[in-house]
DNA sequence: GCAAGTTTCAAACAGGTGTTTGAAATGTCA
DNA sequence: TGACATTTCAAACACCTGTTTGAAACTTGC
């Protein structure tokens, strides 16, 4: 009936296989996303039996969160939000590291990469897991990101802005993870990932300082013809 | 050994097969992206035979790259990155426009949201139609989006610059397709998608101006410390 | 009406999927 | 050593996938 299973799934990593299963499960899910990620693929790489899966694991979609959960605590870890000693600096200095770090935890190139992908992956095509990780990993990222932007934007914008400001920031940085294909097409001569990373960095760093210094003035350039509608003006 | 098929695919549409055929694709592909989507599911919504699929398309790879030329045409024909009469507005109400147009690309709730979708998941997942997808449709764009920039900061900016400034501005647009199941847990009370198109064009205007007028003279505050390498200085 | 071409259809095909099985191998502890 | 639990394994299971088949149903032009 119900497979056998470990009799209590012990607090440690009892075997070597599920490690190893662990391993090259990230590659996978990160290459072909849950759906398309095929427990044989997995298990050849791992050099382990096809049914090594689900003694481990239960099915396939319990090594799919064992693999996110340990993702998410490792990187989080190496790659913390709020860093010892964040509050000795100017809010513009903590929106420099926190850029870096959300950079540097989508575009790594040993495993931190494989995280990005799958984390991309799963906004795009959410799993049941999705939920638990909005909980536990991106809330209090972005909540982090919000406190940042308020402290340099003062306590008279309401939320809905700092919202939009916060998601302006993110959205430049994963632009960099969601879009390696198109741009690696768009612009072949440069090189992708980590080594531009501190380019990168810096870029979005200035670009969006110089964004929040100067929200409030501009009136944001009234469109050419409003009641008109369409965009085209016939 | 080969597949029957139309001895040439005639110009015009010939069969009211082949149109519920390319609806219905359109849906579960924008749903499901290519690999997950099956015949099946789409030819039962079509009310149409399985094989209807291999005698009007070839094949299931004929069908999706027929729906994503269509929904580009179509996308690109009623937004039009280069609209009439752009000429006469400034750099700036240019840029706005374009903001607009990319975001109603993207999120508008009828037809064009299911081509953002399948752009996206195309980007996340490529097939064999993102090199044509970005030599037909993206790469135009870009380079209309790079020569309103050029013109707004002038032409002793390395071109890497505006480059990095325009993935900047899309990399914002982007993120509320992209990230949507994020942003839908994460602030359950934001109405998603159409309704706030208005609001998301402004916001994005108004920071991306703001960015870009002030881009050079910000200093882009230096990181706390640069070569204690790690982002936690331990 | 009739023949030719076009389009649909139920059924089957070959291959891949996650999962289960029951026995064999391995480890553990007395 | 022997008895026991843990872990691996080759094989099979049931299901789903895109594709093909050959005949039936249509449409078209004469």
């Amino acid at each position: 009936m119900a497979a056998r299973r470990p009799p209590e799934t012990p607090p440690e990593a009892h075997a070597a296989t599920r490690q190893a299963l662990l391993a090259a499960a990230a590659d996978v899910f990160a290459e072909c996303g849950f759906r398309n990620a095929t427990i044989r693929d997995i298990c050849r790489r791992a050099g382990a039996n096809v049914a090594a899966i689900n003694y481990h694991f239960g099915d396939k979609a319990g090594l799919y969160s064992e693999v996110l959960a340990e993702q998410s605590r490792v990187v989080r870890e190496r790659f913390p939000a709020r860093p010892a000693g964040a509050e000795s600096l100017s809010p513009e200095q903590q929106l420099a590291a926190f850029v870096r770090t959300f950079l540097q935890r989508v575009l790594s190139p040993d495993m931190h990469a494989r995280h990005g992908r799958i984390m991309t992956r799963e906004m795009v095509d959410p799993t049941d897991a999705l939920d638990r990780l909005v909980k536990e990993a991106i809330r209090p990222d972005a909540e982090r990101l919000m406190a940042i932007l308020r402290a340099m934007l003062g306590p008279d914008l309401p939320a809905s802005a700092i919202r939009l400001c916060g998601m302006s920031v993110v959205g430049q940085i994963l632009f960099y993870c969601h879009c390696q294909p198109v741009i690696r097409r768009l612009f072949p001569d440069l090189p992708a990932d980590a080594s531009r990373l501190d380019e990168l960095a810096e870029h979005v760093t200035r670009f969006s300082l110089a964004a929040l210094k100067h929200y409030g003035t501009a009136p944001s350039a009234r469109r050419p013809s409003r009641k008109s509608s369409s965009p085209n003006p016939a």
